[in-house]
DNA sequence: ACCTGAACACCGTTCAAGT
DNA sequence: ACCTGAACACCGTTCAAGT
């Protein structure tokens, strides 16, 4: 390990101290996040992080802001990538289990309850749980468009589709559904009863169709 | 406040320190919970709790065991009350989100990740986990007899509605779902849209309903 | 503007000692 | 068997001081 520098941290700092904490997370989780332990990775004081926020919460506000993000990228992508309709529908549901699965210990920053409801906490974050939500949301729109899905109230149909990923989500990084392959059988099935739980009544698969 | 006595705890001090450690959680939340605070309330050392749980995290799994124990409790309450058929069902999962609402710190400490599913953990934590997820099961099974609920899997099918509702007491508690009676909403919508999704195909309701 | 280093008020846990 | 009290190795945060 090289002796830490004496001179100023060069560059962003603020950029420095989120990756390392997400590292830090992904390494050991979030009970793992010390600032002496950051600080001295980074070369720095372990009292530098107060210029640039305002305390260990609102750094990983900052990380969970980020997460945010990123989700919704993958959201984006996995609808894109599927071709915007049906199959593309299903591919989001299936990505946003994965992201929560392969990035447990940050996903569980998100929603974790570190950032009080009530208490003031950055606006950004609401906007970007909120961009990842329209994601959703903006799917759920253009298949009702072409028929697919039932003619509710869009926002109510997100959350409900929003609670089923997300419940198998926890449910999956608390090891509550173990065995090899469960929790994709589980969003499997999930994806299923989804179609004829919010699909069309005139777009239903063949009434003979079991399983 | 009365001087502590000098003499031993009268007792059980390993059902006093459980109490006080619920109590502690419902009116400051988990990171409130500190062993100096508990034995000071109890009039005891701060390290007498050694005698009775290995550690810390071992004194917070006793509280989500008894956690799950009290779901159950709820889940076959609502489950009986509301006569053991679609009703009943539909009461349940009311039960379940009502449940996470008022104890929301107790629920969190239930599945917020403290016992990670690799290390090792008390096995009356899985046993009571299961036994709550068993009161799904069984109603999911009476219901498939009645003829009420595809033919499906019943586990696969309960891991289906336990994710469901548990997805939706998460983003409540996190205060992903704002609003006045915006949870109750969602509640109805996504059991309205589990009879649809799950409900057996020759049992749905008329086409004409819409919403 | 940005960072340091000492100090402060907290933690959970260990352990020899008491009754 | 059950509990105490001092000690230890950690925390996050504050603040005067340095460059």
């Amino acid at each position: 390990m090289p002796k830490p520098r004496r001179q100023y941290h060069h560059g962003n700092l603020r950029r420095a101290l989120l990756d390392e904490a997400l590292a830090t997370i992904r390494r050991e989780g979030i009970e793992g996040v010390t600032l002496r332990d950051i600080g001295a990775r980074l070369g720095v004081s372990r009292t530098a992080l107060y210029r640039h926020f305002a305390d260990k919460r609102a750094l990983l506000e900052g990380v969970a802001i980020e997460g945010f993000r990123a989700l919704r990228e993958a959201l984006v992508a996995a609808w894109r990538g599927g071709g915007e309709a049906r199959a593309g529908f299903r591919a989001m549901g299936r990505a946003y289990v994965r992201f929560a699965v392969d990035n447990s210990a940050h996903y569980r920053v998100m929603f974790g309850g570190f950032f009080a409801p009530d208490c003031d906490h950055d606006p950004a974050l609401d906007a970007e749980g909120a961009g990842a939500f329209q994601a959703l949301v903006d799917a759920l729109a253009a298949l009702q468009a072409e028929g697919l899905v039932r003619d509710d109230d869009v926002e109510l149909m997100a959350s409900h589709v929003w609670a089923l990923v997300h419940g198998i989500a926890m449910l999956a990084i608390d090891g509550q559904v173990s065995g090899e392959g469960a929790v994709e059988a589980l969003t499997r099935y999930a994806l299923d009863r989804l179609r004829t739980g919010i699909g069309a009544p005139a777009d239903q698969p063949a009434a003979s169709s079991k399983r």
